[in-house]
DNA sequence: AACCAGGACACAA
DNA sequence: TTGTGTCATGGT
């Protein structure tokens, strides 16, 4: 029904990646976390050796479309039957020498410290923009709630085990763009509602390509995103850094501009247009990653936020 | 019960 | 260029 893998992995904190506000669909269910990656059920279990995986075998029904795999993980997906789960995890990537490139400052080497594995994902594009459509001014359980909704109401059923809880896919951007506003509305997104529509319209129409984004530069890739209605420019690093993987993509949110206030700059009072030049330049090839770390430490310090997104070991 | 949340946008000064 | 109001909802 179901088949298992170990990926062994050092130095990865599986609950405080899962839990630090890139992806909204992950839930702890006795000692698992439970998920959908690639529109399968999967569900993923830190070990000593690494991180431990079970999935349903074959793909569950899915409507093709914008949400369409990466072409990496289709042209491979016979050799390594779970490449599309170690893309998703970014298992290859050797975390010791993205913390050696951060700046040796202060701040970074508390907030590395705090958030010892932390790591960041490789989402699936369409997801990822409209999630993060959703996210603005919300905070992360809310945007939970809101993703889950909008599956449950307009994603595809998936395959899953015996005994779990029933998933969907995520909604394609076609079948969002047959939606009325009201239907949108309906998951509790309130004025964000109309921004994800448009989107999804022009998303269905080929307006714009998300995956050709892929092969193009930064710069490029921010451009086109910026196109889209409910898109400016923290949502476009969000979605450039956690779908696409460009590393120097840096997304300052209300979290990330008090870190650079309070650690980096606490006497003087600095716009939000120094501060972006700041970043641009002071954190390094993997700045998207050092902006993760930063995001995580200062959520992390809120003590009513501890319990929720607590990291474990 | 206020305050705030992984913002974007139109508009004023 | 920088500041302000507006949008909708609910967690803490």
């Amino acid at each position: 029904m179901f088949t298992r893998r170990l990926f062994p992995v050092r130095d990865y904190d599986l609950a405080a990646t899962l839990t630090s506000g890139q992806a909204f669909r992950w839930c702890e269910r006795d000692g698992w976390w439970e998920g959908v990656v690639n529109a399968r059920w999967v569900r993923l279990k830190q070990v000593d050796e690494g991180l431990l995986a079970e999935a349903v075998e074959g793909r569950g029904p899915r409507v093709d479309g914008s949400g369409t795999p990466a072409l990496d993980s289709r042209l491979s997906a016979l050799d390594h039957p779970w490449h599309w789960l170690a893309h998703y995890l970014q298992t290859d990537v050797d975390l010791a020498s993205v913390l050696l490139s951060f700046p040796d400052d202060e701040p970074m080497r508390t907030a590395v410290t705090a958030c010892r594995g932390l790591r960041l994902l490789r989402q699936e594009p369409w997801e990822c923009l409209a999630s993060f459509i959703l996210s603005s001014t919300k905070q992360i359980v809310q945007i939970q709630q809101i993703v889950a909704l909008l599956c449950e109401r307009f994603g595809e059923p998936l395959v899953v085990p015996s005994g779990h809880e029933r998933v969907f896919s995520f909604p394609t951007a076609e079948r969002l763009a047959a939606c009325a506003e009201s239907d949108l509305r309906g998951c509790k997104m309130g004025f964000r509602a109309p921004n994800l529509l448009r989107t999804a319209k022009m998303i269905a129409a080929g307006e714009i390509n998300l995956q050709s984004l892929h092969t193009r530069t930064v710069e490029d890739a921010r451009t086109e995103l910026l196109k889209l209605p409910g898109v400016g420019n923290k949502i476009a690093n969000c979605v450039l850094l956690f779908a696409f993987g460009f590393q120097q993509a840096f997304p300052v949110d209300v979290w990330v501009m008090k870190a650079l206030r309070q650690l980096y700059f606490p006497k003087r009072r600095l716009s939000a247009k120094r501060l972006a030049r700041f970043t641009a330049t002071h954190f390094g090839p993997f700045a998207g990653y050092a902006q993760q770390y930063l995001f995580h430490y200062v959520r992390m310090k809120n003590p009513e936020l501890r319990k929720s997104g607590r990291q474990r070991r």
